[in-house]
DNA sequence: ATGGCCGGCGCAGCCGGA
């Protein structure tokens, strides 16, 4: 089956892409960040008119998250365990049966954590903490798990067209990349650099003809539980939606898992 | 060489993003 995570900044400005892409690659299962609606502002009939069922964890302007997919959700929680102060919808989770299998998958929408020396950096690394506890937990079922979406963490200098340039950056902090590894050292398998030792991106800007230029970065991940790593085929990140009109800022991540 | 954007909200710019 195929499965993929976009970011696609805000589903109302982005349906015509959304659906495009949807008719063009043909996923099995999407994870949505930054739909940046609430659950009744979300389109669900066009995108079930598609053959898809909709899972939203919204809320009003920013954040939000979604999971499509072609098999019915089951079991779908919302939002990140371990602070019931936490009012941002950034994660959702679900399981699909896939014949006598089951798959769950964990989509996310990690804190971008900007400008450094606010409160939003201590925010983005307690939520990881928050993450690292539940990947943790969810490991424990030894059941194929994908936990994928905007991760906002660039891994190493490899992942950036000029890591320089993201030096005094969030995504880039020491502190970032670690929790990002600690997560990897649970037992995930990173699905891209698993597959290529390449230079390739998920992000560019919309500023400064970031694109054109290639000037990106690798900030959506998708992270396989061992049990999920054994059954994977091949990734392929879908960067020509990036020069459609009216693009989001990211692209799809797709995976290919033999379930 | 430098600077360059976009979406939501809501109807003017500001906030947030990366």
């Amino acid at each position: 089956m195929k499965i993929a995570t976009w970011n696609i900044n805000g589903v109302k400005a982005r349906i015509e892409a959304l659906t495009a892409w949807l008719r063009e690659a043909s996923p099995d299962l999407v994870c949505l960040q930054e739909i940046k609606s609430v659950d009744e502002g979300f389109p669900r009939l066009e995108i079930e008119s598609l053959g898809y069922n909709v899972a939203t964890h919204g809320q009003k302007g920013f954040n939000g998250v979604a999971i499509l997919s072609k098999l019915p959700l089951e079991d779908v929680t919302r939002g990140l365990p371990g602070d019931p102060t936490d009012e941002q919808a950034r994660y959702i989770e679900a399981v699909v049966s896939v014949g006598p299998r089951v798959l769950r998958v964990g989509g996310l929408y990690l804190p971008n954590g900007n400008p450094l020396g606010t409160e939003k950096f201590p925010y983005k690394l307690a939520w990881m903490r928050r993450l690292e506890q539940h990947a943790a937990e969810r490991l424990a079922y030894e059941e194929p798990f994908v936990l994928m979406g905007d991760y906002n963490v660039i891994p190493d200098p490899i992942d950036a067209r000029r890591p320089d340039a993201w030096l005094g950056d969030a995504l880039f902090q020491p502190e970032s990349r670690q929790a990002y590894r600690r997560l990897l050292a649970l037992g995930f398998t990173d699905a891209v650099r698993a597959t290529t030792e390449a230079q390739v991106f998920t992000f560019w800007d919309y500023q400064a003809g970031a694109y054109q230029k290639n000037d990106g970065i690798r900030i959506d991940h998708v992270l396989l539980s061992p049990q999920a790593a054994d059954a994977l085929v091949g990734v392929h990140i879908d960067s020509h939606v990036r020069g459609w009109d009216k693009p989001s800022d990211h692209v799809p991540v797709v995976v290919e898992l033999a379930l």
